[in-house]
DNA sequence: CCGATATTTAACTAAATGGTTAATTAACCA
DNA sequence: TGGTTAATTAACCATTTAGTTAAATATCGG
C-alpha cells in the first residue's frame, strides 16, 4: 500500500471489519475489548488490534488511556480529504441529465475521426 | 482484499496511480496505451494493465473495442455508494460547532463513572 | 504483593499485491 | 501474407497483509 495520506485513508476504508469498527465508534468512545467484542467470533483479539492499528495509522482513530483501558475515539478529519477527492467526480455518478456535459462528450468523440485519436 | 462492492471501490481508490488514471479518464475516453503513457517511466505496461483491471473489477472503468484499441471509459456509479457511506460520517469531519452534538458527547462521558462503562 | 483483566508484541504462516520480462493474441495495413 | 502495433496473459519474485497462538506488559483491586 502507498503511504500518502489519501491512500491510507481509502485503504483503511476498504475492509468491512474496519468500517464496522468506525460505525461503532461513531456512537461514542469505547475501549479496545468492547470494540472487539462483535468480531471475536470471526477473529482473534490481536487481529482486531491490527485493524485498529490501520485505522490509527490513517488518523481515523485515536486512543487515550484510562487505567488499563484504551478508549478509542473516532476522528473524522481524514474523511474530509477523501470526500473532497470524491467530490470532483460527483458529476460522474449523479444521473447525467446534464445535457451540456453529455453534449460535450459527444463532440469530443466525433472530432476524433478515423485515426483513433492519434496524431497524423 | 474483501470482495464486497464497497470494499472493492475503496480499495481501487487507495492507490495514487489508479486515482491518476481516473483523473485522466474524467477528461474522456482513452485507449490503454495512451492512458498508460504517463506511467511508463515508473512501471511497465502490464503493470498498468493490472491497475486497470482493479478499476474494472470495482466497476469504475469499462472497456470497449475499436479495432486493436480498447477505449476505456470512467463509470462513476460505484462512487455513489462510497459517497453515501462517507456521508453518514460528515458530522465527524465538519467543524463541530454543532453544540448539541458536543454537549451529548460530554454527557455520555460524564455518566460513565468509575466503572469504566461496564456493568456492575 | 498477587491474581485478574486489558492490551500489545513476537514469531510464524498462507495468501494477496505489485511489480518484472517474455510470450501470446488480435487486428491493422502495405 | 507478413510485419507492426495494441493489449493481455503467463510465469515468476519480493514484499505486505491478515490471520494465528503464545508470551509480555501494564494497571487495577483485594
Amino acid at each position: 500500500m502507498t503511504n500518502d495520506q489519501l491512500s491510507q485513508t481509502f485503504h483503511a476504508l476498504s475492509d468491512p471489519t474496519r468500517r464496522a469498527m468506525l460505525a461503532r465508534l461513531s456512537q461514542g468512545e469505547i475501549n479496545v475489548s468492547d470494540l472487539a467484542k462483535p468480531f471475536l467470533k470471526d477473529m482473534s483479539l490481536p487481529a482486531v488490534t491490527k485493524h485498529l492499528k490501520v485505522l490509527e495509522n490513517a488518523g481515523l482513530v485515536t486512543k487515550s488511556k484510562d487505567a488499563q483501558y484504551r478508549p478509542c475515539k473516532l476522528n473524522g478529519s481524514p474523511l474530509k480529504d477523501a470526500n473532497d477527492w470524491m467530490e470532483t467526480y460527483r458529476q460522474y455518478w449523479e444521473d447525467s441529465l446534464d445535457r451540456l456535459g453529455e453534449y460535450l462528450k459527444t463532440v469530443k468523440k466525433s472530432t476524433k475521426g478515423k485515426n483513433h485519436g492519434r496524431k497524423k
